[in-house]
DNA sequence: GCCGTTTTCGGCCCGACTGTTTTCAGTCG
């Protein structure tokens, strides 16, 4: 077994003895023996074969024992009896926000509740407000909170998507009967949340194409396979469906399967208000619904089809009728960002605090990647939970990056890292005094336990902005995506402090975030705010990040200019001083 | 669970929220 599975269970176990109200320090002590074995620099099988797990710092006697187990052996005879003495039904629970572990064994001792099902029966009869420690209010929010599980298992993030997505257009594209293919649907449209795949291909051989689909790796289940359309469920439970159109067919096709609805709506009334008609066939010269391929005006791709409808070719980021019509007569189209753009990053981890790669293996990956520079910035000491820094330890990391980059220059590299933190945004102040803030070339500033008060949370963020030494806000609403609300904030009152004070505010790529959203960036824009799109790395992958983040950033209609990490380094530095001098 | 010793067991553990209470427990990041 090798360390990432091995650290998985060490986490699992860490949540089952949570669940069975195990000392809290003793539940740790397995999530940090994961995180260490994580961010190992040496083979863990090495390890254990020369019996040296017992020297690092956080793994005992017992833990080496057990991962020596299962490394040996892929498996674990305690984990295993863990596993079965705790009903899965519980595990389950903890994902509803407000239940832990306290919660959940009054509800299984005293109400038998060990799944959600029944769970939301004991709610819908009152018994849950009954019991002692709840409450009506806790009650109702437990029924939202499953309501909301409901929904959300119904949906899949960006990132999932693609990442399932690709490879079977990959696949079509290799297929010698395909003409053309592409993506559709909100996923072409790059929406943050999707319901499922749409593909579309051009073929004479549709049915060819629909078996050699129905065929592919990675598919659990054929749902429906006809002459022209198939429908599939993947494995991770996303739906995917291709339909084939003739080779004529597919910019009419595509464009209608790309959507929006309100896009499309507004199109068809343009063919209309043109003696035209317009559906997923074909562009007609018809004032009637039609099919008649005499009456077909041609066009080879998408771009003829908004031609011929007076418009310049709007990307499928934009297709929303959030303004796209408006701009595109005008002839005032963004030039969007494109994701070479991007030069580096401004919020990321290591691990000094809860990232899982360090300094020095970053530098070494990111310059790799072809990209300038990459900011350090840890969590602050608040983020106890994150292994927050404290003004020590920030110093010692300080060091160790002047040394990293005092090797990378005497290498005569160009890429450099940057020092910073993300600091928290506590009730009344930051976590971090402005003498240590004034010392780090980025400050992200980022509210992680927010009030359920809109004017409260409002109010301490644009405090932040208002501080100097902040250069940015970070992931400025706390939502993720699928798993938990937005918290309450005026999030226009924030865009026009960060105007007023000259602040930056993050495009979040991490794809759960992608925070703030796409729908605000235009206000934003409009403001003079400038945007960071940072993927928030916690390890070195993330920064494949960054690509989704430049999409929801076109979908949020930004250019190059627009977004500050498009800057070389040089500029940048210039940049990061200007807020500091101004004030 | 681990650590660090005063070598046998106590300390580990921030800051803030909600909802329940009526001063605090549980949860969250």
């Amino acid at each position: 077994m090798d360390k990432d599975k091995v650290a998985e269970v060490l986490v699992e176990i860490g949540t089952l003895l949570e669940l069975k109200g195990e000392n809290p320090f003793k539940t740790r002590a397995y999530l940090n023996a994961a995180r260490t074995l994580e961010s190992l620099s040496e083979p863990l099988a090495k390890l254990v074969a020369e019996v040296r797990l017992g020297e690092i710092k956080g793994i005992g006697e017992a833990l080496e024992k057990k991962i020596t187990e299962l490394v040996q052996t892929g498996k674990l005879a305690y984990y295993d009896e863990l596993k079965a003495s705790i009903p899965p039904g519980l595990v389950e629970m903890l994902e509803i926000p407000g239940l832990g572990p306290k919660k959940i064994q009054a509800l299984q001792k005293h109400l038998g509740v060990d799944s959600i099902e029944k769970l939301e029966a004991a709610c819908k009869a009152g018994k849950v407000a009954e019991l002692e420690g709840f409450g009506e209010k806790t009650q109702t929010n437990l029924l939202e909170g499953i309501e909301r599980k409901r929904q959300y298992a119904s949906k899949h993030l960006l990132a999932g998507a693609l990442a399932a997505a690709e490879p079977l257009l990959e696949s079509l594209r290799s297929h010698p009967d395909v003409i053309r293919c592409s993506t559709a649907g909100s996923l072409r449209r790059w929406k943050e949340v999707i319901g499922d795949i749409d593909l579309l291909a051009s073929s004479s051989k549709p049915a060819e194409v629909i078996e050699f689909f129905t065929q592919q790796p990675g598919i659990l289940k054929v749902i429906a396979k006809g002459e022209t359309k198939a429908s599939v469920i993947l494995e991770g439970g996303i739906q995917a469906d291709l339909r084939v159109v003739s080779d004529k067919e597919f910019p009419f096709a595509l464009a209608y399967f790309t959507g929006s609805k309100e896009h499309n709506i507004v199109m068809r009334s343009r063919a209309i208000a043109r003696g035209l008609r317009l559906n997923e066939y074909g562009l007609f010269k018809s004032k009637e619904e039609t099919r008649d391929s005499k009456l077909l005006v041609s066009c080879r791709d998408e771009a003829e089809i908004f031609a011929k409808l007076d418009l310049p070719e709007v990307p499928p980021e934009l297709r929303e009728d959030h303004g796209e019509f408006a701009a595109g007569e005008k002839g005032e189209l963004p030039k969007l960002i494109e994701w070479p753009d991007l030069r580096g990053s401004l919020h990321n981890h290591s691990t000094w605090s809860d990232g899982h790669n360090r300094p020095a293996e970053i530098a070494a990956h990111m310059e790799e990647l072809g990209l300038e520079y990459w900011a350090i910035t840890d969590h602050s000491k608040s983020s106890f939970q994150a292994n927050g820094l404290d003004t020590q330890r920030v110093r010692e990391q300080l060091k160790e990056i002047k040394k990293v980059n005092e090797q990378l220059a005497a290498r005569g590299g160009d890429f450099r890292l940057l020092t910073g933190v993300e600091v928290d945004i506590l009730k009344d102040r930051l976590d971090f005094d402005d003498d240590l803030l004034a010392e780090l070339d980025v400050v992200v500033a980022s509210l992680h336990v927010a009030a359920n008060n809109e004017a409260e949370n409002t109010k301490r963020l644009i405090r932040a902005a208002e501080n100097k030494f902040v250069h940015l806000l970070g992931h400025l609403t706390g939502r993720l995506l699928l798993e938990r609300e937005a918290y309450p904030v005026n999030q226009q009152a924030v865009i026009d402090a960060c105007a007023e004070t000259g602040t930056w505010i993050e495009l979040n790529c991490n794809p759960h975030r992608f925070d703030l959203d796409w729908r605000l960036w235009p206000y934003a824009k409009s403001k003079g705010v400038k945007c960071v799109i940072n993927p928030d790395a916690h390890r070195n992958e993330h920064a494949m990040f960054l690509r989704l983040g430049v999409g929801v950033a076109r979908k949020g209609w930004l250019e190059k200019s627009d977004v500050i990490n498009t800057l070389p380094l040089e500029k940048l530095r210039n940049e990061l001083s200007r807020k500091r001098r101004s004030c």
